[in-house]
DNA sequence: CGAAATTTTGATCCAGTTCAATCCATGTGG
DNA sequence: CCACATGGATTGAACTGGATCAAAATTTCG
């Protein structure tokens, strides 16, 4: 399974170099791709799951459905992102993660991987940057549904979901198309859905954003950064020994 | 610096088994104990910092400071717990730690942790394992956050922070003396400190705990568990090969 | 013992939910 | 190519859960 030009090459090349025999050791433990549709789970909450699927292309979201009906998403997947981490690090998931659109993604089993990790020590470093990085996303969020407001949450949610597009080359310099739908984005933020909508509204209606449909054009950069405080988290490179 | 006792030592051999040689190489990269006062910085926001910190006895907050003046807190250090994950994956550090008690931990600079994993593999996953864990905690930290009522996140604090002590065994079965203010509790769980208390109030009301000063009982902890809808992650062993 | 921190209570108010209804785009089969 | 179905976006009105602000009561600690 080769993976020239998979958007996860790109996304752990910028975290540690890899020779080509290292990415080829990688390739070596890689089924085939495979790929399912909207709306197909490819987590089921309360299964046992253990892979490591790198996402090519599509939309996803990792999720918890509680009790009372309502739900909240955790993670928007996009391409370069790993789903089954760290689903795979436990007995049983806590969360299910369904795709919002085609989507198509390489796998390799868990075991595969961490075999690879005995034999050559890096990629278990590589593993815990993918890891540290996701706590550090998860960490972003707590902070936005705890102690911001409606505004600054969305603010937030796009200029990083554009920051994201854009590091795997799906997005402008200032605009991008939104693979999800204001449910989505509402369950995301903590928000109802008429809220979302009408603090959209206000985005556009101070100048911040532009939108039509799921077109989004960061109309004011500067100023959407300002309003929701967003700082950039620079993962510093793996030390290589 | 020996390590025998240490509570770092109990977590990690509940995920991983390690042989007496390998608790070495780890006591190796260790400098000696250090401890800090109540209200000491152990990071600052925007700093750098590239050691991890092994808490041996005492409690700490891992918090953002938003320019509005509000506080969250995105996670409660307990013994056993390890500060500089996953700050010291990054350029700086996006968040504060700060000692809510005396404190006393074990340091060992990033570096020779990582050089340790090059040597032996198996600490490299051990380090994946716990990133895995924080990224867990947060998670479930973000659904409270989202989509639960006050008092299903309250339960769910209380229980959370029961279990964790417990494990490193400074709780009894269903007790035991909670190391956090109200205003603490409040800023964790995206609340004020005026309804923060009425929801413990009602929390007493209902029968599900009993307290006087900071002494928790879980008189019925079934009942809490079925309000916060708890569900026990436990991480698989790692696989050895 | 006095100062500071923490917990508790009360009164007011508004942001955001809830529950509908409507509008709009897209796609589908006859 | 139209009639209809479906999913998503938008709007409106009413209600309410928590926030806010302020003060008092209580505990902790120097």
């Amino acid at each position: 399974m080769p993976l020239t030009g998979h958007p996860i090459v790109t996304r752990l090349t910028r975290v540690m170099g890899l020779k080509a025999a290292e990415i080829e050791s990688l390739a070596a433990i890689f089924e085939r791709d495979l790929s399912v549709k909207k709306r197909e789970e490819l987590i089921v909450h309360g299964s046992e799951f253990r892979s490591l699927c790198f996402v090519k292309a599509g939309y996803a979201i990792r999720y918890r459905l509680l009790r009372s009906g309502k739900r909240q998403i955790l993670k928007l997947i996009l391409p370069g992102d790993v789903v089954g981490l760290p689903v795979s690090f436990f007995d049983r998931s806590g969360y299910a993660v369904v795709a919002v659109s085609e989507l198509t993604y390489a796998v390799c089993p868990f075991a595969s991987y961490v075999r690879l990790c005995y034999e050559q020590p890096k990629f278990g470093l590589v593993l815990s940057w993918l890891a540290a990085e996701e706590a550090a996303t998860y960490a972003e969020h707590i902070v936005n549904l705890g102690r911001r407001t409606p505004i600054e949450r969305l603010a937030q949610l796009l200029l990083d979901t554009h920051a994201r597009l854009l590091a795997v080359g799906l997005a402008g310099e200032a605009s991008f198309n939104l693979p999800f739908s204001q449910e989505i984005m509402a369950d995301a933020l903590g928000l109802s859905v008429p809220h979302l909508n009408r603090v959209m509204q206000q985005l556009r209606a101070e100048h911040l954003v532009t939108s039509n449909a799921r077109l989004i054009d960061l109309t004011d950069l500067a100023g959407l950064r300002r309003l929701a405080q967003y700082q950039s988290t620079d993962l510093a490179p793996i030390p290589v020994f």
